[in-house]
DNA sequence: CTGAAAGCGCTTACAG
DNA sequence: CTGAAAGCGCTTACAG
């Protein structure tokens, strides 16, 4: 027998309205009676089913989820966010579907929409505008509500962790493609070498794929043609477990000769990975908050969440 | 308004009872009002409230998903089969928890426990054994319940097909891990190729890491020690991103050069990729039909899933 | 073949 | 502070 609100408040002798209120510790009970109430719960190893209260509690409103087309789709920090945005979703109770990538035939409604960046980005805001359907992107765009990790924030501290542990000479592997977030940590990455006012730098950026093969021939090529930094820094943790790839092929020691740090967090991607992580929950939570602001204020708002520096053994002092 | 079963019920004028049944098909409804039932529930394209359904619906049972440790978490490949697998339940109203590495302190009860081929794979299975939970695991192994890929008929497949276009000088990428279905696709590769009885073939097996990466570097490394295969195929398909990422760099044309075939069916990770494909949601239906047959009926039952060739751009025709 | 009603396990105004 | 009741959206005996 599964044991249910109902045998709860029976063994506490009261009824399932205050079971459920300490449950959710809403609206006030008497200590006593909370007391109570949470020994026979605890003495059950009682725990609420979480369907029943989605049906119960949740929202009226439905979310959209937009992806983009393509091989990103299947990207590490993808499935992440999409994971983190699932669970986000189930915990407050909000419906949601996934939009094909034609939503004109879409029939049944949805209050709101959450986007990526993807190539036609502007088609899309534009096609949800005309709908009248707010939208909540997570990246940067001018104009509606946004979510994103401070990319530029993130490079600073790139550069700055790098110039800590001694480096002078870096190699900055990007994107070509002409995409916000990559232009920030770039951005960012070129105010943290700026900022430390140093002389004897040498910094070079060189523009490739943010994907695994593209940081292994960014950081192959650059070596062979001469390139001999001590610090390499990734736009992406794919990228950078490609250059650590490279630098294994050229007998590169890692981190004695050469430091490697990575952008997303996606430590598990690479043993020892240093990076400059995003906080994935927290964008995946502020992004539903934000829909339903949109939805219920009409209210728009961009947000950054803060990253931090994973340490790892890819990064370590300058080699003298 | 979200619309739900009682409009349905109200624009098709009849019950709520009755609708029901029409969704499920499970007792008898006179065609005509199955008909405009079905109508209604097209124009207002309705479907049903997967929690509500749940709710209602669902089965005593609950099955843990146990995840192996690591950098496959983040595959493209866990990705699309936890999705799928996740989505199956939610159509079979079953309930899940994650189980985290260690199990011991798990207090919530669950029947059976669905799980992936992993490093410990043994202490696991022993420790599931001993508290007589029954497993179902995604891969191969002995004595369990096991959902398959056809891995070596996929294999011979992607024999034939080789052979079929003409190509007799073969590269074969596989993976030096000691891992059951890297074998069987080799063995029904080599087997595809022997059952030909032709005699002018000429196949070479190397062995790396399952990767991009693992890929990149076999094919680059076979190509610089002289091999010149017309047709390469891979144990998986980012082996093949890899693999094509390596002909490129070399300046090797793909069809017209090498044709490249990978495995698993995951298209998107490359425009074009030729890949033989799982069938990922006939594997997670058929996983967790085994967990509940296993907990009922204690059934043990090993289940391989056909594979399907996916033609692509990068398979053609061997040169002459 | 079909409707009316009870039930899945929880939450939340509404009274008191 | 707390109880009784309605409701979330669906399913399923039970009658007819």
């Amino acid at each position: 027998m599964k044991i249910t609100i109902g045998e709860i408040a029976r063994q506490a002798a009261v009824s399932k309205g205050t079971v459920s209120r300490v449950i959710n510790g809403k609206s006030t009970v008497a200590e006593k009676t909370r007391l109570n109430v949470l020994e026979v719960m605890k003495r059950l190893d009682y725990v609420p089913d979480p369907v029943a209260r989605e049906l119960s509690m949740r929202s009226k409103h439905t979310l959209g989820i937009w992806v983009g087309a393509g091989a990103n789709r299947l990207s590490p920090y993808f499935n992440l966010i999409w994971r983190a945005l699932l669970q986000e979703m189930q915990m407050r109770a909000t419906q949601f579907i996934e939009l094909p990538l034609d939503i004109t035939p879409v029939r049944r409604r949805f209050d709101a929409v959450l986007l990526f960046h993807c190539a036609d980005i502007d088609n899309r805001l534009a096609a949800l505008a005309d709908r009248h359907i707010p939208a909540v992107l997570i990246g940067h765009y001018p104009g509606i509500s946004c979510v994103a990790p401070d990319d530029l924030g993130g490079g600073h501290l790139a550069a700055e962790r790098m110039l800590a542990l001694g480096h002078r000479r870096m190699l900055h592997l990007s994107l070509a493609d002409d995409l916000q977030w990559a232009k920030e940590r770039a951005n960012g990455f070129e105010a943290g070498l700026s900022a430390s006012g140093l002389k004897n730098l040498e910094s070079t950026t060189v523009l490739g794929e943010g994907s695994v093969l593209g940081g292994y021939r960014l950081m192959r090529d650059a070596w062979n043609l001469g390139q001999r930094p001590t610090g390499v820094f990734c736009a992406t943790d794919e990228m950078a477990v490609g250059a650590l790839g490279a630098l294994a092929d050229l007998g590169v020691a890692v981190p004695r000769d050469v430091s490697v740090l990575g952008f997303d967090g996606l430590t598990e991607l690479h043993p020892g990975l240093a990076s400059v992580a995003q906080d994935i929950p927290a964008i995946a939570h502020m992004a539903v908050s934000l829909a339903l602001a949109a939805i219920e204020k009409n209210s728009v708002r961009q947000k950054v969440v803060p990253v931090t520096l994973i340490e790892g053994t890819t990064l370590g002092q300058a080699p003298r």
